[in-house]
DNA sequence: ATGAAAGCGCTAACAA
DNA sequence: TTGTTAGCGCTTTCAT
């Protein structure tokens, strides 16, 4: 037989006799044939969908790599994860290279025109983006709802002195439009409205190793520490609560979380966090993406809505006497 | 110029002048030229390696693929991850199928017969393989002894009443050679060699949405429960450690795990977990597949050591009065 | 040192 | 319905 027919016969194709197929599958069957990916990949689509997953804030990840394979499931559709960390420009391309029919980038911080030119090669979706791009779809939590939720949570308990743990300089950097960026302007917005602009305090999480734990650490040691913290992620959340806990103040400084990472709803941890719908957002991001796969070329864009999650970590501060802290006092008598 | 130029240029191949060298150096820069992998798949390699990662064990497959990223720095290799839940056979060859140049993967149920076929068309090294393959080569840990030192240290501190926690029956199937079959054949084996073989109690862990959760509530609300509970791994000791508080009994139940994830050190968590070197485990396999790639035919095998980390979740029982349980209370004085 | 050309395994258009 | 054939973009051998 000839290899038109096979490849029908492995396509599904219109115009192979039932016989012809059946004698072709036997074929396979007994040789244990396998198509090369390669090889159709050059001649047309390797149905392999790339997603790039920074190493950055890892557990959420783990969400939209669950909603991307859930949408993926009965498409002839193959996820491939593609591990970054540093710049991602790298990373990205080397999955655009003909690896995969098209791409979904988690990368706030890659220039808007590269992408558009990248949008041209291959279909892209961008999580976490806050621009208005032309050539490819975008996926974005409603960070200034969300960081909004959880300053108003702490402010609500009565916390005065509440301080911000966020990524590193580059992650926020002014006009970036990066969610850490908002979620920062937001804490800013939300302290200067409550009247505290006086006690706006930044801490920024160092190179990998040690995390965000000195940085929590340093605010801590004060003369005047804060009573909550909001950090930008789970992650963060995870490693200020570390900090907290050496520091012999467990308990003792409310924490907030971003992404309701698995773990936040473990009881020991017990983590209040805002949820942006992580697994959705992966689903929505592999629906989109192939979508465009098949011949959709107006932009779209999902804007996940948030949820605060409340829990045990944020409690009002201990009261040294003012009004809310006393109102905060009695409340955490209840408990 | 020729495209056979180009491609010499790329590859750094012997035989161009350096003004040739520069004219299509500067052409590449100009046009924004990406060689495409698969059509480079197609007549040699892509320069990937595959790494299969299945969603059992997650936070322990952080390990590996660090390694793998690091041993891969500084190669012309690209790592690319294919995660997988559920027989892997899938998945497995998704990669194999002319995208990757190798792979690595962590399949301890798929059949040995099959792997030794795959391992003729490309290079595999397996992860957690207790098998002594001829066509492809393993990393695997020491879990006999890992499993053994986790026991002793339970049996030591003065439990008596000590329950398994472990996967579903089919990772531990009698003859298969699993990590996990092996953890609880040594923990079975400790057990009776300490004389405490009416306890023997093994639980497993239900389908992924309650984890490991539900099976330990239900050894906790027996009327002789167990005392300490060894966990074949740091996700099902997480689902443990919840069910212990939410059961009211928090840091009454000692608990070990296994892999030394990351958030085992965590102070809220400061779990007691068997080390087996997961980053290195993830180094060696990257790079005795990189050997094989370079020729090396002969079988290989790296054995992790193995190494208990001590930490607060595992205390003496409190005791009722029986001898070990009372040399375990002085030893949990002088913490 | 350079270029021409064959062919990797597949798909798609066309011929039989 | 089937088989033949022309490339996809690269690497590699062989002439020049």
């Amino acid at each position: 037989m000839s290899r038109a027919a096979v490849s029908k016969v492995i396509r599904n194709a219109y115009g192979v006799s039932p016989q012809m197929r059946e004698r072709v599958e036997a074929a396979i069957a007994k040789l244990g044939y396998r198509p090369s990916v390669a090889a159709r990949a050059l001649r047309g689509s390797s149905y392999r969908l790339g997603l790039e997953i920074p190493h950055v804030s890892a557990r959420f990840m783990g969400q939209i790599v669950d909603g991307a394979k859930r949408a993926l499931w009965g498409t002839p559709y193959q996820l491939v994860l593609a591990p970054a960390d540093g710049p991602e420009y790298g990373t990205i391309e080397s999955l655009a290279d003909g690896l995969v029919d098209g791409l979904i980038a988690v990368s706030p911080l890659v220039d808007a025109a590269w992408l558009e030119d990248l949008a041209r090669r291959v279909p892209v979706v961008m999580l976490g983006r806050h621009d208005s791009p032309t050539g490819y779809d975008t996926v974005v939590g409603d960070d200034v709802a969300g960081a909004r939720a959880a300053m108003q949570h702490l402010l609500d308990l009565g916390h005065c002195r509440i301080a911000h743990v966020t990524e590193g300089e580059a992650v926020t950097a002014p006009r970036s439009g990066t969610p850490h960026q908002i979620r920062l302007d937001m804490y800013r917005a939300c302290m200067v409205e409550a009247g505290h602009a006086d006690f706006v305090q930044v801490a920024r999480r160092g190179p990998a190793s040690d995390g965000a734990g000195r940085a929590t650490a340093d605010l801590l040691r004060q003369p005047n520490p804060p009573t909550a913290i909001f950090a930008a992620h789970d992650d963060i959340a995870l490693d200020v609560l570390a900090a907290v806990a050496e520091s012999g103040r467990r308990g003792e400084v409310s924490v907030v979380g971003y992404d309701n990472t698995d773990l936040a709803a473990h009881p020991l941890i017990d983590l209040t966090t805002v949820d942006q719908e992580g697994v959705e957002m992966g689903a929505q991001a592999a629906t989109m993406l192939i979508e465009r796969l098949q011949g959709r070329t107006e932009r779209r864009e999902y804007v996940a809505t948030t949820s605060l999650r409340i829990r045990s970590s944020t409690t009002p501060p201990r009261g040294t006497g003012s009004g809310p802290a006393r109102a905060g006092s009695l409340k955490s008598a209840e408990r």
